[in-house]
DNA sequence: ACTTGTTCTGTTATCGATAACATAAACAGG
DNA sequence: CCTGTTTATGTTATCGATAACAGAACAAGT
């Protein structure tokens, strides 16, 4: 592989002063520049990012954790970091946990050995040993799509519960006073759970039901199924608040196998906005997170 | 930040020593290994594998270009991908080209300064400067999700333009000759473009109309907008293969608002296997391109 | 006792760029 | 014409790990 060194020597110049033409900082002199450019060009040379990185203490990168990948909400957050950093000449490195923590933590370790400069994070819930690796980085901290009781460092979120709180009460004004929630089990996606908090709180006083859709993220499949067993269970549903959009779909649809008219039998409540929700027939009512604002 | 060299002083071995106990290789006696791990967690060492990197010229990880994050067909691929590496102690660097050829170039060059230990890039149309980087880079390269006529290297893919003739042949034998194709326009996307290609030839014939959609990726909204033109401009039509699922899905919610009955007075066929298609009611026809064992 | 091999550890040089410092030439102002 | 400043370039040391080589200690086989 071809480098730095033999660029200058074929241009007849030092390489500190190829380096320097390579980081266009105008140190020197722009016919010299474009001279050895040229050279580099016509040699097929490729800059070497990993010794630069060393000197430098500079990577060049950020890395951001997200649950899922096949996530409309979270690939737009990331599509906004990818946005708002290119202009600071920063790239992401983009790992995914599978609504895991201890997968969590060995992406975190994994991406911290890389020195990234700085650290985005999906939740404000984490292993002990994630957020001492966090905390101990020496770099900002982000976590994202939560507001943790004691975070990190820094946080652009929001809270869950609340904006549970909000479709609940929505609902409970329009006249629907029995609600159910589908969701997913209690042990790994923390935003799906704070989401069911929020409902069991906005819920207080009225009759409800709480329906588990099995692991997190619930897919659509499984919305459906868990829309038929709560329709077997409890006929007299008049509205479902469901932990996604995608979920939300699914128990649309298993309502129309079903002949279940909605809205008018059976109203349907989604989250996050997805493009599913304003597309299918009839709309699924959803909370827009603002997922590219949050990135 | 405290590194190898601290290490050692406070276990009283040699850097060397430390930097083998790190690798568990077994050259390290099992008790000294121990005492060297137990004093780096307790020093809070976080190993820097950007040094490790420009000695050993390996970076581990392979980089991994896909149009767009937010698709689940190149998600599961990615999340294939991954799977795959993980036992070899590859990770994956991915990046998006919004479906730009431009966008990859940049993207390919931005990656290949990082020296990954292999490429895949989805498709097998790149830019002239592109082709000859990935050519150059002395790593292999893998084109995905395509079969290009001329490869720079290794492909996994398939023929989109054959896998969209199979749905028109079936469409045609359950009887539907009035077939219309939504897709993108022709610049940017040629997997889509393939897909169009592949169905004019398939239906040489017969009676068919092209829906420019607009940009790739087409959304689900697109697909509606698309449709809605297709059904003023020709209500004879019987079937409409769109280019993804995501259309597809779109075009079945216009018919629904339109009072068209699907698929009894028009048939509805997508591509990729998205859940929407199968938890749709009615179901969307569809090609499963097998994203996750492409990955 | 001697050779050979295995296991474990240490020493030195190096990966390819850049920070920090040094210097020569050109330039400006009095 | 001199001095202080700016501009353009070169020299040296260094980032933090690991490859390559070397050697000591010990076991096994003859």
């Amino acid at each position: 592989m071809i480098k730095m060194k033999d660029i200058a020597a074929a241009a007849g110049v030092s390489v500190m002063t190829v380096s320097r033409a390579f980081r266009a900082d105008g140190s020197v002199s722009a016919e010299r520049r474009a001279a050895i450019l040229a050279v580099a060009d016509q040699m097929g040379y490729v800059f070497d990012s990993t010794a630069s990185t060393l000197r430098s203490q500079k990577t060049g990168f950020v890395a951001v954790t997200i649950p899922s990948i096949n996530n409309g909400n979270f690939a737009d957050t990331v599509r906004g970091l990818t946005e708002g950093l290119r202009p600071a000449g920063l790239q992401v490195l983009l790992g995914y946990t599978d609504y895991n923590m201890a997968a969590e933590e060995a992406l975190i370790d994994a991406f911290l050995r890389r020195r990234p400069e700085a650290m985005v994070v999906t939740g404000g819930a984490h292993t002990d040993r994630a957020r001492r690796m966090l905390a101990g980085a020496g770099i900002p901290v982000v976590e994202i799509w939560d507001l943790p009781a004691n975070p990190i460092d820094r946080v652009v979120g929001f809270s869950n519960a609340a904006a549970v709180g909000l479709m609940v009460r929505h609902f409970l004004a329009v006249g629907y006073n029995r609600i159910a929630f589908i969701g997913g089990d209690a042990q790994r996606d923390t935003r799906g759970l704070d989401r069911r908090r929020g409902f069991v709180n906005a819920m207080a006083g009225h009759e409800y039901r709480l329906i588990d859709a099995g692991t997190p993220p619930i897919t659509m499949r499984e919305g459906a199924v868990a829309m038929g067993r709560l329709l077997d269970d409890w006929p007299q549903v008049q509205a479902v608040i469901c932990v996604s959009d995608l979920s939300a779909f699914g128990a649309l649809g298993e309502c129309q196998r079903r002949g279940v008219a909605v809205p008018g039998q059976v109203a349907i409540g989604g989250f996050g906005a997805f493009d599913v929700a304003a597309c299918a027939v009839p709309t699924i009512t959803t909370v827009d997170a603002f997922a590219h604002q949050i990135g």
